[in-house]
DNA sequence: GTCATTTAAGTGCAGTTTGCATATAGTGTC
DNA sequence: GACACTATATGCAAACTGCACTTAAATGAC
């Protein structure tokens, strides 16, 4: 058995992971092993392999991505990953998604500038303790 | 009992949340019902009120927010949340970690670009991602 | 040949998180 | 009291995650 060098590493979110997955394969077609080792040179560290390999099943499930054994090479036989048309849909959405969370999370914070001052509806008590 | 306008509505991650949190708290202390009508004001739907507060007291539980019950004002009580600085500091990675996925995510579709100029280059067919 | 190693994918299981429904409780109105 | 609104929380099944372990084909060492 292989030396066990799966760090677990600095983790990013699992929709992230899934997002980084469709970019790789976005106009090309890939196996695990091989995207396992993409995200590792990008520097995101060796992913537990059982996470990934579940984390592609679970999106060929839902029609991102789609599969087939490729045993035309040497080694172990691979499944072949490919985006789908919902996948790069998904893909593009993503980018918006992105877009728009960054855009609520600056107009959250500006928020609260304005509210000190207005937001004060009901009594004006001002012990709002704001512990730190 | 008030009546079921939970709408399970176009859910966003569950880190989005939790960030989205931590921005409206941010300069500001705030209770849970009156963040769940904030995030439904934005455009987020009711979102479902066990989960807010659940993941609430996880925030609390690991560090990002802190909380204290508000009995002053009339109506049941409310836990005040604010931001500590840890959350402060979390927040701030996030923007970042935010800005680096979207340069992994475009990097990861040009490579792809990259495999396929090289195996055929007869296609010029480039697909336009880069946004920053 | 056979033994360890590398490549490649997957399962088992306990612990955690999530979605949805439901419970609890204070206050004001009729 | 009955009811609605505000406010927070719990119960539970389903889904997900991390970690360890298993299977299996090919390669190189001996």
């Amino acid at each position: 058995m292989a030396e066990d060098n799966e760090t677990p590493n600095a983790k990013i979110p699992s929709e992230m992971l899934r997002a980084h997955l469709l970019a790789l394969l976005k106009n090309w077609s890939g196996y695990g092993y091989e995207l396992a080792n993409k995200l590792e040179e990008a520097g995101y560290g060796r992913y537990n392999s059982g996470t990934l390999y579940r984390t592609l099943r679970q999106m060929e499930k839902t029609g991102l991505i789609s599969s087939m054994w490729d045993t035309s090479s040497d080694g172990p036989a691979r499944r072949i990953y490919s985006l789908t048309k919902t996948g790069s849909l998904f893909l593009n959405n993503w980018f918006t998604l992105l877009d728009m969370h960054k855009a609520t999370l600056n107009s959250f914070m500006k928020m609260a500038e304005n509210v000190t001052e207005s937001c004060d509806k009901s009594s004006s008590s001002q012990e709002k303790n704001v512990d730190s």
